[in-house]
DNA sequence: ACGCTGATGAAG
DNA sequence: TTCATCAGCGTT
């Protein structure tokens, strides 16, 4: 059965965990119904060092969740209108966060009737109506689009991806050779001078 | 190629 | 308290 990703998961180096988050479900549930897609595309953003990340300006009121317990959510506005969803990595104290900004086989689904607030329930049931879905008919490309669509904004910003029923993530059994992924630099961060380089976007190419 | 939009961090 | 900037998006 699948299950919600643990702290384990997401408290390793960001880049396997950016690689390893591809294919996974992520899930919110909002007013009635889940809201979800398979993660074809994501962004590594580490440390204090990496020109790019928000933490190069080190611990403030708005980086503060990257610099806490990997599994939370960081999310912020850009540009004055859009927000976009970091998952946070690694330690306590080194601030490391993958961006979501894609997703494919994305779907709406009414929640189940009877249900009983617990995401195991939940989870089984999600799983086996996603397997139902037409996988791969709509993409959700753009991370201020999967967070419009998703109904994610700041008010989810710390929010403990490990035990929310709210959002969260899966390992939906969708198996993603490593080599099929694909590492391009990074999308917007052309002010990050040499690290505006560094082939830290990674994708899955698109079905056949 | 540009405008929208407001939080953010730096400067004063 | 201003000010320039911005991990996007949609339209021109």
């Amino acid at each position: 059965m699948a299950k919600q990703l643990k702290r384990a998961f997401f408290a390793r180096d960001t880049h396997i965990v950016a690689k390893e988050l591809l294919g996974k479900l992520l899930v919110r549930r909002w007013r009635g119904n889940f809201l979800a897609g398979r993660v074809n595309e994501v962004e590594s953003y580490v440390g204090e060092n990496d020109l790019a990340c928000h933490a190069a300006k080190g611990r403030t009121k708005r980086t503060e969740v990257m610099f806490g317990e990997a599994g939370h959510a960081y999310v912020y506005l850009v540009y004055g209108m859009y927000c976009c969803l970091n998952v946070v990595t690694q330690e306590p104290g080194f601030p490391a966060a993958v961006l979501v900004r894609g997703l494919m086989s994305w779907n709406v689904l009414p929640a189940i009737a009877n249900e009983s607030g617990d995401n195991s329930i939940s989870f089984s049931a999600f799983t086996q109506k996603m397997g139902e879905a037409n996988v791969g008919q709509t993409a959700l490309n753009g991370p201020g689009k999967l967070c419009r669509a998703m109904h994610i904004s700041k008010a989810q910003n710390g929010e403990d991806l490990t035990i929310s029923n709210k959002l969260w993530l899966i390992d939906g059994g969708y198996g993603v050779g490593r080599d099929r992924i694909l590492a391009t630099p990074r999308i917007g961060v052309e002010y990050a001078g040499k690290d505006a380089l560094l082939p830290w976007r990674y994708l899955l190419p698109p079905r056949s």
